[in-house]
RNA sequence: GUGCCUGUAGCUCAAUGGCAGAGCGCCUGAUUGUGGAUCUGGAAGUUGUGGGUUCGAGCCCCAUCAGGCACCCCA
């Protein structure tokens, strides 16, 4: 027998997952179109050629694999470098600006652990052909809304902007080929705390001067007006920085007029973020309930679809980790759980009674209730408990005294009491709970 | 990809190298027009898999697969 078992990093959703991931979905792709974004679904297989020299390091925990006709392929890795080969491809097809939002299955060769899988789902948004910030702060406000949609308490949107990182290093005197890693220490701030920061980065050999220099401007916190001023005066010697903070400023502002609680997010000078294909604003989403890792993060990319497209296209957008949203909220009790699809459960008394159980069910179904039939007839007491164990909330029975009186008797799993109603009555009675 | 921990019934977990168990769940009956509570009886396992050591392995050793934690990185 063959073995029954999942690749590792790759999971089953049984159907009470299942539920509430779409219920996250579904929140979320509301959210999305209430925005004017469409749907775009693109293959998990790519040609490798199209992936590489896109992700950086990141590029080894790419799934490669040959095919048949030898043809090198890869399984996507994100959703954002099919977008960029879509929008290259289609050209002449595509508006822009186009909103785009993608919702599917990438995969990452990476060790597995909680909240991170080699299969992961990503719901990805994006605005394709525009380089205003008012189409950065969509991209915020857009996560902003959906994250309060789905319930989260106290998340926070981290904000920054490569060029203030870029900003830091060169001011410390770091040429850009060591500025990786100096990304790389600073972002693990929060984890290390300064002390560890610092040793990081002189271990990796930066100047004690220039270590002191970054540390004190990435631990600037405050408002995000504050915060931006205090990089301003530091930063003010580095043309690209300062063009950086104007443009965060005018982010922010937006966010201001698109009505987005300023609560909800900071500028953290400190966020690096890994993905190399980033130019401008960076930003993740973070909650309290899940130390380690974001719930969302993205950006600006106004290079890589260009790549593709040999003209420059600027693009910001974000990805949601579904697997990760579903985690916490599964944690923290978040969004409806229903147990079943099903809201009646229409019983079947005996062979005499299955031709008006089965006209009943259908004409639930037709008013709208989701309904399951029993397949089996007799042991009512069987019938419900198959009812109950499914989570089903009503069990409707039908037997020769509620046929003779034209009536349905509805109980009431949940609480327990039953009534009996006129079979015209059920529908209307069963939408209204 | 590196290091550490774990893997026993559907689930949660017991079992000095010496007869594989409990609770919950599941099936059955008490109840042939009523689930949940209680009680009756019952089924359930190649101890993740493959080797090895031993008179004897769930337990010790090796390999492998899977999960978790820490690195690394990210959703």
């Amino acid at each position: 027998m063959a073995k029954v078992q999942n690749i590792k990093g790759m999971r089953d959703h049984l159907p009470q997952a299942m539920l509430l991931r779409q219920y996250i979905l579904e929140t979320v792709r509301r959210v999305a179109e209430r925005h004017g974004f469409e749907p775009l679904q693109t293959p998990v297989v790519e040609y490798a050629e199209v992936l590489e020299g896109k992700l950086g390091d990141d590029e080894k925990l790419i799934y490669r694999f040959t095919d048949h006709g030898e043809r090198g392929l890869a399984l996507r890795y994100d959703q954002t470098v099919p977008l960029a080969r879509v929008v290259a491809q289609y050209a002449g097809q595509l508006a822009l600006p186009w909103r785009r939002y993608a919702y599917g299955p990438s995969y990452r060769g990476e060790r597995p652990a909680r909240g991170r899988y080699r299969e992961f789902y990503q719901f990805d948004a994006d605005i394709v052909g525009s380089g205003s910030p008012l189409a950065d702060a969509e991209i915020v406000a857009l996560l902003t809304e959906s994250l309060e949609a789905l319930g989260f308490p106290g998340f926070t949107t981290l904000l920054n902007h490569r060029q203030i990182i870029g900003g830091i290093a060169r001011t410390s005197g770091l040429d850009e080929t060591s500025a990786g890693g100096v990304y790389r220490a600073i972002d693990k701030f929060d984890k290390l705390g300064a002390d560890g920061v610092l040793a990081e980065l002189l271990r990796m050999g930066v100047a004690p001067a220039a270590a002191d220099q970054i540390l004190a401007l990435v631990q600037i916190d405050g408002t995000p007006g504050e915060v931006l001023a205090a990089l301003a005066e530091r930063l003010g010697a580095d043309a690209r920085a300062t063009a950086a903070i104007t443009n965060l400023w005018a982010i922010i502002d937006a966010l201001g007029q698109m009505g987005v609680s300023p609560e909800r997010y900071r500028v953290a000078p400190r966020l690096a973020r890994g993905l190399s294909y980033y130019t401008g604003l960076v930003f993740e989403a973070n909650t309290p309930h899940w130390p380690e890792g974001s719930l969302l993060g993205g950006g600006r990319y106004d290079e890589l679809i260009g790549q593709f497209a040999g003209r420059p296209i600027p693009t910001v957008g974000l990805a949601f980790g579904l697997d990760r949203l579903h985690d916490v909220m599964e944690e923290l009790g978040l969004g409806p759980r229903p147990a079943t699809t099903a809201v009646a459960y229409v019983t079947v008394f005996g062979p005499e009674q299955a031709a008006a159980s089965l006209a009943l069910a259908r004409e639930l179904r037709a008013g709208g209730v989701n309904t399951l039939i029993s397949l089996e007839t007799g042991a009512l007491g069987k019938q419900f408990k198959e009812a109950d164990r499914k989570g089903v909330r009503f069990a409707l029975v039908l037997g020769p005294d509620e046929l003779t009186r034209g009536e349905v008797v509805v109980k009431d799993l949940r609480g327990g009491g039953q009534r009996s109603l006129p079979q015209a009555e059920v529908v209307a009675a069963l939408l209204a709970e």
